[in-house]
RNA sequence: CGGGAUGUGGCUCAGCUUGGUAGAGCGUCCGCUUUGGGAGCGGAAGGUCGGAGGUUCGAAUCCUCUCAUCCCGACCA
């Protein structure tokens, strides 16, 4: 398959739009998440929320403001984040002594509550994950995928040893990847970070980084192992079984409402939205067909009588009783909306007791399925489109990784079909930085396995360990 | 934050050059006929032209400022 949009840029926040996701709001860079999105992110957070609490770290919450001072603390954190805070200097009708800035993330505040409960080896591993929303004050927003205010979720754990911090790290990175994988059906590639590419103070990130239908790449979510430098800023210290006094290690985590981007900018194609079921707030949707009274009758009871036995089976459906437009209409809008099956029901199929059903992934049309145990039929292909558009994500994604010995050829390839590009590279931050600015691909990440050792550097032919993965990012 | 574009009934846009007090299609509402891939006819409602100033007898139109959105850069989940 060809790129699916000529200008996806421009179409993403038109298809929200038009599909009900989420309008634009009178704020700058703020969007308004309507029903049909939020029930999208009320999924994920169910899902994702069950794999977590399965880790055995619970939720919590921590206040939104931050006391300037605690952003300040920790040097590199100061750097990345102090640019983009929206700082509140007046409340009550006074300036406040000290300003309070709206939490971007909250790794600081965290941690200094983590100093006043974390006192020995026995408290630790310490964990708790929040859902909250932050504020990052980007200089350029786009719906979903960076909005000046966005919905997520943190986890934060601290450790004894650097170890089982980075054990942590890779574990909630691999809890992610399943998420991803089984609930959006997205398939994407793991990996860590270069130097630059890190989170602002942390020790190590680590990414997953999604092949979307444009040839672009969109980072999904990341998992740091933060090493000391944030216990140290914060004097989180515990007596170790030797008696002495340690630094705790720590990790965060976190994905936000730019999944529902990666959803939306990974499975759709020209007539809209394909949702995954798993989080497709609607998963069926059930269309009437019929001529006359008598038969419009017959006909909703009919697909009354086929969402209660789809409800039964906990399969979540809905019926279109709109009378005001044609079955077509309704097609296209249900086409766009991105619902994963529909069920069409008219006169001639209720006196058959059958029905036809319509895939949204392949488009493909069945007529004349029996009624008989139609919820578990229902069921099966739920299964199997979810399944389907997992394994084309996947297969988008090893159709479009390929390995490039030129620095000419970066450019070449990356105009033509975008994707991922495995090359060479020495670790030389400075050939990193003129990979960017030649070829606007960024290291996407640093594969865990060495692949290829012992090659040549792309840009300077100096000796590489491996190749890294680059390619043109949201 | 730099460069470019746009902003007119709910939506997509015309009108602006050459100022004279707003128009189309879609949608909405009412009626009838329709309904297996975006229905047809008839009738109706709906806009202080993004906002604020200014020029003018008179501004959607000209000028200034401002806000928002989109595209291209620098920044990022």
């Amino acid at each position: 398959m060809n790129n699916a949009l000529a200008n996806p840029n421009v179409d993403l926040s038109d298809l929200a739009i038009k599909a009900g996701l989420a309008d634009y709001s009178p704020v700058r860079g703020c969007m308004v998440i309507k029903p049909y999105g939020y029930a999208i992110w009320e999924l994920i957070q169910k899902e994702l929320d069950a794999r977590i609490k399965e880790c055995g770290h619970e939720n919590a919450y921590f206040p939104l403001f931050i006391p300037q001072s605690f952003i300040n603390k920790e040097e590199d954190h100061i750097e990345g984040f102090a640019p983009e805070c929206a700082v509140v200097t007046h409340a009550g009708g006074e300036k406040l002594e000290e300003p309070l800035v709206v939490r971007p993330t909250s790794e600081t505040i965290i941690y200094h509550m983590f100093s006043k409960w974390i006192q020995s080896w026995r408290d630790l591993p310490y964990s708790v994950n929040q859902w909250a929303n932050v504020v990052r004050w980007e200089m350029r927003t786009r719906m979903f995928l960076r909005t000046t205010e966005f919905l997520w979720q943190e986890g934060h754990t601290a450790h004894e040893s650097a170890e089982n911090a980075d054990r942590e790290a890779r574990r909630m990175l691999d809890v992610y990847y399943d998420f991803m994988s089984k609930v959006l059906a997205l398939a994407p590639l793991v990996g860590e970070k270069t130097d630059s590419e890190r989170f602002a103070g942390a020790h190590k990130t680590y990414s997953l980084e999604v092949l979307l239908r444009d040839g672009k790449i969109l980072q999904a979510g990341t998992s740091h192992h933060l090493g000391q430098g944030f216990a140290k800023a914060f004097d989180i210290q515990f007596q170790n079984k030797n008696n002495e006094l340690e630094y705790v290690h720590l990790t965060s985590w976190g994905v936000s409402t730019r999944l529902i981007g990666a959803i939306i900018l990974g499975h759709q194609d020209d007539k809209g939205l394909i949702l995954p079921p798993n989080v497709a707030p609607i998963q069926a949707i059930i269309i009437p067909i019929y001529k006359n009274e008598e038969q419009k009758e017959k006909v909703h009871s009919n697909c009354q009588a086929i969402q209660n036995e789809l409800k039964v089976l906990g399969i979540r459906s809905k019926v279109d009783f709109n009378d005001q437009i044609t079955p077509g209409a309704k097609f296209n809008e249900w086409e766009l909306k991105g619902v994963p099956v529909r069920i069409h029901v008219g006169p001639r199929d209720v006196d058959n007791n059958v029905v036809e059903i319509v895939r949204r992934d392949t488009l493909s049309k069945i007529k004349d399925i029996t009624r008989l145990g139609l919820g578990e039929k229902i069921n099966a292909l739920l299964i199997e489109i979810q399944n389907s558009l997992y394994q084309r994500n996947l297969n988008w994604r090893e159709e479009n990784t390929h390995e490039v010995d030129s620095f000419d050829e970066i450019n070449k390839v990356l105009d033509k079909k975008g994707g991922f590009l495995k090359v060479h590279w020495c670790g030389s931050q400075e050939h990193e930085s003129k990979i960017k600015e030649q070829t606007k691909a960024t290291i996407r990440i640093k594969p865990f396995e060495k692949i290829d050792g012992g090659g040549k550097c792309i840009v300077s032919g100096a000796p590489s360990k491996t190749r890294v993965f680059i390619g043109r990012a949201y």
